[in-house]
DNA sequence: GAGAAATTAGCACGATCGGTCGTTTGTGGC
DNA sequence: GCCACAAACGACCGATCGTGCTAATTTCTC
C-alpha cells in the first residue's frame, strides 16, 4: 500500500500535467497548482525539492501516458503494417486529444527547451529519440514483413512520419482547419504508397 | 525623417524580436529588454501603452523579415518548379537561421499561442495561414507552368511542405541530427516526384 | 534661443514567482 | 494509546513582473 505522502504526491504530478498542458512546463507554477487542489503551496513544495524535480517529473510521468496509449496498443496489433497504421492512428489521436491528456506537449516542449539547457532537455531530447526509435523500429518490421520496400530507408520514414503529425497539431488546434486530419491521413497514406515493394 | 521617438522605438522592436527568439513572446520581458539597451523600463514601457501592444509590433516585424527573407526572394524567382525550390531552401535556411534571425519564431508562437487567445493569436493565426496559401500559390503555379501534375492538391502539397520543415526544426535544433537537413530534403523531393506529371 | 511638445528617468504599486522557515496537524507502527 | 515521524500549514523572503504617476530632460518648431 502507499503512504498518504506518495498517494497526494501522484496526484499532485497528475494535475500538474493537465496544468502543463494547457501553459507549458515553464508557465506551469506552485501556486497555481496548489490553488487548484486543497494544498498550500509550501505544503505542495514540500513534496518535490525544486520546481525542477516537479518539472522532471511531470515529463515522465506524460512520457509513461504516451507509452501507454499510443505505443503499447500499437505493439499489440499484428506486425508490418497493420501495427504502423495504428501507431500513427494512435499518434493523430494523441495529438487532437479531446480528452483531457493531449494538446501534444511534447511539441510544446521542443519549442520551450531548444535552447534551454538542463536535465528537463535532457530528459525531453531521450524521450523524443526514442519516439523517432520507436516508428522506425515498426517500420523496419513492416519491411521485415514484406509489406514495405526492402530498402526502404526507415530513419527517413519515421522523420516524414513525425513531420506529418507535427503539421496536423498546427493545423488542426491554432489553426482550426477542418481538413487537417483528412490530409494528415492523406498525407500518411502517400508515405505508404511510395514505400511498397 | 523619422523623429528620434519612432528610431528607438524601432531599435526596441527589433531588440525585442531577437530577445523574444531565444525566449518566447511571453516570457520577453520589458526590465531584461530595457537592461539589454540603454533605457529606462519605465522610459521603454512608454513606447508601447501595454506589454501586448510591444508583441503585436514584435510579431509583425518578424512576419516582416520572414517577407523579406523568404517569400520575396523566392517570387523573383523563375515561375514554377524553381521557384517552390527556391522557396523551400529559403524556409530551411529561415528555420535553422545560423544568423541572429531566426530560430523558427512562429512554429514556438504556434504552441504558445494555441490556446491563448487574444489579438496576437488572431495575428499569429492570420499569418501562418497566410504562409500556407503562398505555398499553396506558388505550387499552383508550377502546376500552371506544366512543371507537376494538373490534378494535384495544391493545398495538400502546401500541408506536407510545411510539415517537412517542423520536423526538420525539432530534428536540428532540439535533437541536434546532424543528417536532419539531408532527410528534409529527402522528403521535399520525394513530395516533388510524386507530384509530377 | 525661447517655448511647446515629445521623450526618458525615477519611484512606487500590487501581484506573483520559487523557495525557506518554524510550527502544527495528522498518520502509522508498536 | 503512545510516540516518532511524515505531511501540511502560514508567514515571509528577495526578486521580478507589468503598469501607473510625476518630474526632469531632450528634441522639435518657430
Amino acid at each position: 500500500m502507499l503512504s498518504k505522502g506518495e498517494q497526494t504526491r501522484q496526484e499532485i504530478v497528475e494535475r500538474a500535467l493537465a496544468l502543463a498542458g494547457e501553459v507549458g512546463l515553464e508557465r506551469l507554477s506552485l501556486g497555481m497548482l496548489a490553488a487548484g487542489m486543497s494544498l498550500s503551496k509550501s505544503g505542495l513544495f514540500a513534496h518535490f525539492r525544486s520546481k525542477e524535480a516537479l518539472q522532471l517529473e511531470v515529463l515522465q510521468k506524460a512520457i509513461d501516458h504516451f507509452i501507454e496509449d499510443v505505443v503499447a496498443p500499437a505493439l499489440r496489433e499484428a506486425r508490418g503494417e497493420p501495427r504502423l497504421r495504428r501507431l500513427f492512428d494512435l499518434h493523430l489521436q494523441w495529438i487532437h486529444g479531446n480528452g483531457r491528456r493531449g494538446s501534444c506537449f511534447f511539441m510544446a516542449l521542443t519549442h520551450e527547451y531548444d535552447d534551454r539547457p538542463g536535465p528537463v532537455r535532457d530528459l525531453l531530447v531521450r524521450s523524443q529519440r526514442d519516439w523517432y526509435d520507436t516508428v522506425s523500429r515498426v517500420v523496419r518490421a513492416a519491411v521485415e514483413e514484406g509489406h514495405l520496400r526492402a530498402d526502404l530507408d526507415a530513419d527517413q520514414f519515421a522523420y516524414e512520419f513525425v513531420g506529418i503529425g507535427m503539421v496536423f497539431q498546427q493545423s488542426a488546434k491554432l489553426l482550426e482547419n477542418p481538413r487537417a486530419e483528412e490530409r494528415a491521413r492523406a498525407a500518411f497514406e502517400a508515405l505508404l504508397a511510395r514505400s511498397r515493394p
